[in-house]
RNA sequence: GGGCGCUUAGCUCAGUUGGUAGAGCAUCGCCCUUACAAGGCGAGGGUCACAAGUUCAAGUCUUGUAGCGCCCA
């Protein structure tokens, strides 16, 4: 083996084996009792990899490779998605570089644009995810629009159309003037901004009398239909019924009474713009008020009002209309105001309410089993708060808005004849089929939001509607693992469409992840020039490249400069090449429940180590098999025994947190008993055990025995490192060995548990440190050779010293080591206690006498602090009274051996202090 | 305004039926001891945000306060 270890090389090399192979077929295991299965949350197919991305892909790959090697029929279904308007988009600003706009070029040529562009650069992020080791079943591989699921789409249209769940209506719906389509309530994100309060004059028809009506948005006065004040309002009770004159228009409109309006907020006057408001809208339909749409589907003024503002921008025309109010002393004030500004989750633009002809489904009757199935423990939120969330929006959700009006998606298979009538069938021939045979038929122009095919995912992609084996067989999935984020956007829509079309639950259990910041706890984002690539974590990169990738396409150099000197203190020395393996394990040890990530490179340096460490150990085993066949019923030493014991422990635990889904637990029970047990003990211990051959083939057996399971437990989280572990020691044994991937997970064997030889570990672990602790404070030199003495020892103390004389001699650099009888009087020496049997080393020019009384003065101080705390709680009658048995009975015990440890090291430090 | 979360060592975080506070990194000693200096051995460091309550016993349960964060309106 290699001296250090180079995840490069290990890493390409599974990597295609494993796809030669085809390990991540979802087909092996077959006659498997069992099934697992595990939808991949299609990325965007514009997408690239992200450290969410990374994060939730390792914790999918955990599962799975876990489940897998416990012989169950396993799949993680791969694909990508659409994703409609980001892909539109990417697509369209190419084509506006080369100044070509879709409309110059037609929808067919269009989407065929955008086809091409699928295939050359679409596969980004599954290349990306071969890189993580993400053993998803590619054969299986699935894009949104494939014909499978785009049938699958089309089914479910038509019966929820048939159903009366699906309508077309006119409405208003948010409304992204930039891109020219509607856009959901979830793609919608308000933010304060600052603004201002325009306090407008309005004048009483045949009055000298104005109302002064405050509003944010001046410019949609050219669509008001009433004012409205509260029917209580002893200001403007003589006013209702009556009509004011409409400034900049020819218009009167009348003045109405509404409880809706907030007498405390401005003026208690509010201006009523039903089509560009929704609340207006809403006061509108009860008032029977005209809907008067001035915008074009830009944004522009249109030409429904008579006015000079016809074809400026909303804003611009905003500019114009105060000025002339102001001209005409119709202006009272302007006072700056904080509002909720609306804008498109892509494009940034302000959205607006906007009157128009949109499908919806009706969601009321899809959500209620959607709730219930939560409720009655069909489906488990992981961490189960998120439960509530889900209800919260679940109880207060609308119709959803379905049509968007671009060309990148499924069409509505909606047609209509001359009359507007509508035919919603598969194809345009069983429409016309519907309509008779001559009608004229043009079919509906917009296309699905992205999110309805994704509500399907779960079973379009196992082959539904058909009865596939495969649908049997893998649904409804085990687990779906995703952030917060998508809860409503796509989780809720899942479980809806899941339970309507299969009867059944698309996953049982829901793993909420938490959301992967800087390190900072900024959330990464382009724009702020944070973002971490996990493929430079991987590979490693320089300070120059990075803070190029970073600052790419900044449009203000100001941000630019802070970015680089954010990046500068960050990361100076660029990012070194941690490796996969490294990286999947920092984001296993960092999945704990409920809280965001702060991502620290510290973390992934640290387990970068670790794999280091674990490589190491395993040439040290490696080293000492003389490449020899292992008796396997050779007979094993306590430590080899101890270690085998310790191992059932460990198993145990990282089975109860692989079913609790506590990665994180999992890691680092695994850590600690890699690194703080098997290399820090067990190894050790070995060396003088290897060396003497009565000893030598029962630790060759265990060395090699654990290491096998430390390799197979550990390689769900770190699969290229352990691969090569197992290879490399199956080769050196002669063995033919089948790939790791495929090596049955260990399970605990309960008659190695063997609590007699933990108990004789821990005596000698305790005899060890007390002596390092010695040699530490005392200064003396690590390859001095020592003389050890032990007196006032029990017969399980005198037992264990002869079972482990020789251990100790090795590890500690003892030479002699020498049992006194308890009246002798022992030499100058610095003392440790196992028990009640002192451990003495001579002093003889080796320590000072100083050293020692103070070092012993330290000890009893902290004995006689704990020694205070256990007798305050044994004092406690209430607690005696109180406590349980064994609690109590605990506490003597620890007191005991407090008080006897003080006693031996006053005895001691009196000793050293007659000298 | 409603909901959810967080606050534990200098930093990043564990701590699941309440029972003597843990890890990694960082810090300070000593060591290149043939698995590993990406390492070994040892050490220091915490009134568990604050306050009250329940309890024999509270980081852990209850209530309140403060600060931070997210979601919804």
């Amino acid at each position: 083996m290699e001296k250090t270890y180079n995840p490069e090389q290990i890493e390409a090399k599974y990597r295609a084996l494993w796809e030669d192979k085809n390990l991540f077929s979802s087909n092996l295991n077959a006659s498997s009792s069992e099934a697992y299965s595990i939808m991949l949350p299609p990325p965007n197919v514009t997408g690239s990899l992200h450290m969410g991305h990374a994060f939730q892909h390792t914790i999918m790959d955990v599962l799975t490779r876990y489940h897998r090697s416990q012989g169950k029929q396993t799949l993680w279904q791969p694909g990508t998605d659409h994703a409609g308007i980001a892909t539109q988009m990417v697509v369209e600003s190419q084509l506006l570089a080369n100044n070509i706009t879709r409309h110059t070029l037609g929808r067919e040529k269009f989407v065929q644009k955008i086809w091409d562009w699928k295939s050359k650069s679409g596969g980004t992020i599954t290349q990306q995810m071969r890189r993580l080791g993400a053993s998803v079943d590619w054969e299986k591989e699935r894009f949104t629009m494939d014909k499978g699921l785009s049938d699958a789409v089309r089914r479910v249209f038509i019966q929820l159309y048939n159903e009366g769940l699906i309508y077309r209506g006119k409405r208003l719906v948010n409304w992204d003037p930039v891109l020219r389509t509607a856009v959901s309530d979830l793609e919608v994100v308000s933010t304060e901004e600052q603004g201002s309060l325009w306090h407008m004059r309005y004048p009483i028809t045949d009055s000298n009398e104005v109302m002064v009506v405050a509003t944010t948005r001046p410019e949609t006065m050219l669509g008001d239909s009433a004012v409205a004040v509260h029917s209580k309002d002893a200001r403007y009770t003589h006013l209702i019924g009556k009509t004011v004159d409409l400034p900049l228009t020819d218009r009167k409109i009348p003045i109405i009474a509404d409880d809706y309006v907030d007498m405390e907020f401005g003026t208690g006057c509010v201006k009523i713009t039903p089509a560009h408001d929704f609340n207006d809208y809403e006061m509108g339909k009860r008032h029977n008020l005209a809907i008067i749409n001035i915008l074009t589907d830009d944004a522009k003024i249109n030409d429904s009002v008579k006015s000079r503002y016809i074809n400026m921008d909303r804003f611009v025309a905003r500019k114009h209309i105060i000025k002339d109010l102001d001209a005409q002393g119709l202006l009272e004030k302007i006072e700056p105001h904080k509002l909720m500004v609306p804008r498109g989750d892509r494009t940034h633009a302000v959205i607006e309410p906007y009157l128009t002809d949109q499908w919806f489904v009706k969601i009321a009757p899809l959500a209620k089993p959607a709730v219930d199935a939560v409720k009655n423990g069909d489906i488990r939120f992981i961490p189960n708060n998120w439960s509530k969330t889900y209800y919260n929006w679940m109880d207060n959700i609308e119709d959803w808005c379905i049509s968007r009006q671009i060309w990148w998606g499924h069409r509505i298979p909606a047609w209509y004849d001359a009359n507007g009538k509508i035919y919603v069938a598969d194809s345009q021939a069983q429409a016309q089929a519907q309509a008779g045979e001559g009608v004229a038929l043009t079919q509906d122009e917009d296309v699905l939001d992205t999110w309805f095919s994704s509500a399907l995912w779960p079973f379009s992609t196992l082959g539904w509607p058909a009865k596939t084996p495969e649908l049997s067989r893998f649904y409804p999935t085990n687990v779906l693992v995703t952030g917060f984020d998508i809860i409503f956007f796509w989780v809720a829509r899942m479980i809806m469409f899941g339970l309507k079309f299969t009867g059944d639950v698309p996953f049982k259990d829901i793993y909420i992840t938490g959301l992967i910041r800087d390190g900072q706890g900024q959330k990464m984002s382009k724009s702020k020039g944070n973002v971490l690539d996990p493929i430079d974590l991987i590979d490693g990169i320089s300070f120059k490249n990075l803070l190029k990738k970073r600052t790419q396409g900044m449009m203000q150099p100001k941000m630019a400069e802070k970015i680089k000197q954010q990046t500068q203190k960050e990361f100076s020395q660029g990012i070194p090449a941690f490796g996969t393996d490294a990286l999947r394990f920092t984001f296993v040890a960092l999945s704990s429940f409920g809280r965001d990530i702060k991502f620290d490179l510290k973390r992934v340096a640290g387990y970068r180590n670790f794999c280091n460490k674990l490589w190491n150990a395993s040439r040290f085993v490696i080293m000492h098999l003389d490449g020899e066949t292992i008796d396997t019923n050779a007979t094993l030493s306590t430590p080899d025994k101890w270690i085998l014991s310790r191992l059932q422990e460990v198993k145990t635990k990282v089975k109860k947190h692989l079913s609790d889904y506590r990665l994180d637990l999992m890691s680092q029970v695994l850590y600690e008993f890699v690194w703080h047990d098997y290399c820090d003990w067990y190894l050790e211990l070995s060396k003088p055990l290897l060396a003497d051959d009565n000893n030598k083939l029962g630790t060759q057996a265990t060395l090699i025995k654990v290491l096998n399971e430390i390799v197979t437990l550990l390689h769900p989280i770190i699969p290229f490192i352990t691969e090569e572990i197992f290879e490399q020691c199956n080769a050196t044994l002669g063995k033919n060995s089948r790939s790791l991937m495929c090596e049955p997970y260990p399970t605990p064997e309960s008659q190695l548990v063997l609590p007699d030889t933990t108990a004789e570990i821990k005596w000698l672990q305790t005899f060890i440190l007390g002596v390092r602790q010695i040699r530490s404070q005392m200064n003396i030199s690590p390859s001095k050779m020592l003389n050890c003495f032990v007196q006032d020892f029990n017969t399980s103390d005198e037992c264990y010293l002869d079972n482990n004389a020789g251990l100790i001699k090795f590890l500690l650099k003892v030479q002699n080591l020498n049992k006194l009888a308890p009246e002798i009087d022992a030499p100058e020496s610095a003392t440790a206690l196992v028990g009640d049997m002192k451990v003495l080393i001579p002093l003889a020019g080796l320590i000072d006498k100083e050293q020692e009384i103070g070092r012993l003065h330290k000890k009893l101080q902290k004995l006689n602090q704990q020694k205070t705390q256990f007798e305050a709680k044994l004092n406690n009658q209430k607690f005696i009274s109180n406590a349980p048995q064994a609690i109590v009975e605990a506490e003597r015990t620890r007191l005991t051996s407090t008080q006897n440890a003080i006693v031996d090291l006053s005895a001691q430090l009196e000793k050293m202090n007659r000298l």
